[in-house]
DNA sequence: TAAGATAAGAGGGACAT
DNA sequence: ATGTCAGTCTTATCTTA
């Protein structure tokens, strides 16, 4: 089944035609379900074994329902064994089936959707697979996983957001992301400025006419190149900061403080770019 | 009470040694 | 590899309107 993710906010399109990988049906219990399943789990990059695992039965009647033949039986015990071994107990299925562990709580703390972590997985396989993993923890290698997949497909998640709920310092995760970055040779898009606007907008509860006009401020900052070197984040908070006093409805009126909680800045860095852009005649800032 | 000012300190990139 | 430098952001504190 194919479908699109559309933000329900601003209608920008966020995944096109992703496979819905669920079943399509319903069950309401253990038999209903053995009687629908026609296949198993559904297949992600985000479990140790992609979800293509093999599970040998404990019977000992072959598929026609005879008696298997002890010989053959042994074989399999055997096979079973190695099946079981091969799948968990190598140390690289073993780190990743605790990092998948991870992911799945992070994803919920997060609200993170199923492509991200998709992403993150394929990251973290590639990591491991480089050895990167190696004297640092396993922790600290996920959590950049995911940064790195937030800001390739273009949804704003700080740094800071990310260590909050990992328990990962800023700093390590800062390092392990430079590092990966480094070694798997990726390219990371910048942050854009315009999806950290819509972020902090929603979280400071601001309409969408405020919302609009810090768009446009936004476009004229990059079209005079102003925005080189900032912190986004912090752009962006200034950026609504201006807006909203602007804006004649005093509900919509901010304090720097509530934008610099919003954006996860401080208040000088709010300052700091306010005072910045206000100095510029070109983007015609009253006030 | 919100906003402005100032200073010290951290962390990382660029560049030279 | 290591050190220095300019620029950025944070934290903390004091002042101003």
């Amino acid at each position: 089944m194919l479908r699109s993710t559309i933000c329900q906010k601003c209608g920008a399109i966020l995944e096109i035609n992703n496979i819905d990988q669920n079943h399509e049906w319903s069950a309401f219990n253990i038999e209903e379900f053995n009687d629908k399943a026609r296949t198993g789990t559904p297949s992600s990059l985000a479990r140790h074994d992609m979800g293509l695992f093999t599970v040998i039965g404990r019977t000992d009647k072959d598929a026609s329902g005879g008696k298997i033949d002890p010989i053959v039986r042994s074989t399999m015990e055997r096979l079973k064994t190695w099946d079981y071994r091969t799948q968990i107990h190598t140390p690289a299925a073993r780190n990743l089936r605790q990092a998948f562990s991870e992911l799945d709580v992070l994803k919920a703390k997060l609200g993170l959707s199923d492509a991200i972590i998709e992403k993150t997985a394929y990251i973290y396989r590639k990591a491991q697979e480089r050895r990167l993993v190696r004297g640092r923890t396993t922790s600290a290698i996920l959590a950049a996983s995911i940064y790195i997949a937030c800001r390739e497909i273009g949804m704003p998640r700080t740094l800071k957001d990310i260590s909050t709920v990992s328990n990962i310092k800023r700093k390590d995760l800062a390092r392990s992301y430079r590092f990966i970055v480094s070694k798997l040779e990726l390219k990371i898009p910048v942050l854009d400025p315009i999806k950290c606007i819509v972020r902090v907008a929603n979280k400071a509860n601001l309409s969408e006419i405020t919302k609009r006009k810090a768009i446009d401020l936004m476009y004229k900052i990059n079209e005079n190149e102003l925005a080189a070197g900032k912190d986004p984040m912090g752009l962006a908070a200034s950026v609504l900061y201006l807006s909203s006093m602007n804006n004649r409805d005093s509900n919509e009126h901010r304090t720097q403080s509530d934008l610099a909680a919003a954006a996860g800045v401080t208040e000088v860095t709010i300052r700091n770019r306010t005072q910045e852009l206000r100095k510029k005649s070109c983007l015609k800032i009253i006030r």
